[in-house]
DNA sequence: CCGCTATCTGACGATTTCGTCAACTAAAGC
DNA sequence: GCTTTAGTTGACGAAATCGTCAGATAGCGG
């Protein structure tokens, strides 16, 4: 049973509105210029039921932060759930992370301000991707020097292009980008020019055709809607 | 005159005082964790001086930030004043960034704190980059495909590097990855792999050799010290 | 040595934010 | 309908932080 079905559906309500404020709150300005009463004013809920859910701010903020981590986590699991080719798993969860950051703006500016962007922004990606570049190491396809540099390399260049979107969420920006970093990316890790293009503009092609990713973040297993 | 001249000598040595207590705070932990009293107690004077130079805390953030971001630029300048490749201009100045988090850990560490790091962190490096680059598609060294891909492109990867050595300032660790992340970002920009390497290659090993870029950093046109 | 100006000081009132608690309410079980 | 349990509420005291101001001080010009 999942906590979602073990709680009073009161509760459950109460802390849902909180964590939609909370998100809400988080996404337009910096999280230590957002106050519990802020919060609470939002969710339209008594100051004493925050502490009933959470210990202090703190403890929404890292909920918050859990469960945007692991909807991106699903989501590109599940793009990449039958591809094989590590170069292609690469560039489907770059674009899976551009295509987030256009269906839920919310979450992914939250994603952006939470402590400094980087060690929240990098750890889902980060996941998968050590995996898959020591796929490609293996098989040939990247030539690289160190497989920590590829996978800084590879979430340096993501986060900038998630940053970039978030700032401006336009389906067109986001296209472009994932295909023109994408392109510059893959070359960067060992692929020929040609066949970087290719991959680059097939992955991004996926992004303007909302169905494909947006499935990914549908989710049948129970997370906060 | 500079402003330094201008001042009487006391209030100069005020203001240096909650300057440089301001940069070990700010570096130690999130700005909006650090208060007015932190500051003034850490620089021994009393609250009222705070209020005589600055409006408030953005105001020494503010006066921080810029110093931090006017000595970056003109290090860059310095390192890059007889280079004229492009190529090698790009890798000297991610090479410098990655010496200044060598030499200056708490300016870094400001940079890396500050707004998210991410627009503070880019404008100096971005200044002279979008020249740089460029130059370079104008010469026909790189093939990228749109210039803002590619200038988001090398800020991505730079900011990570910085970051990865602000955490963890080990000589050899900026040695290694600034040669690994440059030959990715070089082979993706457009240069073959074995011209990407030797580039990196010579460009990370001017940062083993400290004068080459401490001598960069060394400021006699008049900044804070 | 005197006075004048620039600067420094730290105690203070105002304001904001926090986390608690005793009283209140809703729903489930008997 | 009564009891019990879980959950909610908002007023409240404690604590933190802010920015100010009247008085103290330093150092310079004369």
């Amino acid at each position: 049973m999942t906590p979602a079905e073990r709680r009073n559906p009161r509760a459950e309500r109460t802390r849902a509105a909180l964590i939609a404020a909370g998100r809400r709150l988080f996404c337009e300005r910096p999280v230590d210029a957002v106050t519990v009463d802020d919060i609470v004013q939002a969710a339209e809920v008594g100051k004493g039921s925050f502490y009933n859910h959470f210990t202090d701010r703190e403890g929404l903020v890292r909920a918050i932060s859990a469960e945007i981590r692991g909807r991106i986590e699903r989501a590109v699991d599940r793009a990449n759930a039958e591809v094989e080719d590590p170069a292609r798993r690469v560039a489907r969860a770059v674009c899976t992370y551009l295509r987030f950051a256009l269906d839920e703006p919310e979450r992914a500016g939250v994603l952006v301000r939470v402590h400094s962007g980087h060690t929240s922004m990098s750890a889902p990606l980060n996941r998968g991707l050590v995996d898959d570049v020591s796929a490609g190491l293996a098989a040939g396809r990247f030539v690289v020097p160190t497989l920590e540099a590829a996978v800084l390399y590879v979430l340096g260049v993501t986060q900038l292009a998630l940053v970039r979107v978030v700032q401006e969420p336009t389906s067109s920006l986001a296209v472009s980008l994932s295909q023109q970093m994408l392109s510059l990316l893959l070359r960067g890790l060992g692929l020929a020019g040609g066949e970087a293009d290719q991959i680059a503009a097939q992955a991004s092609e996926e992004i303007v055709r909302q169905g494909a990713y947006a499935a990914a973040f549908q989710d049948p297993s129970g997370a906060a809607h």
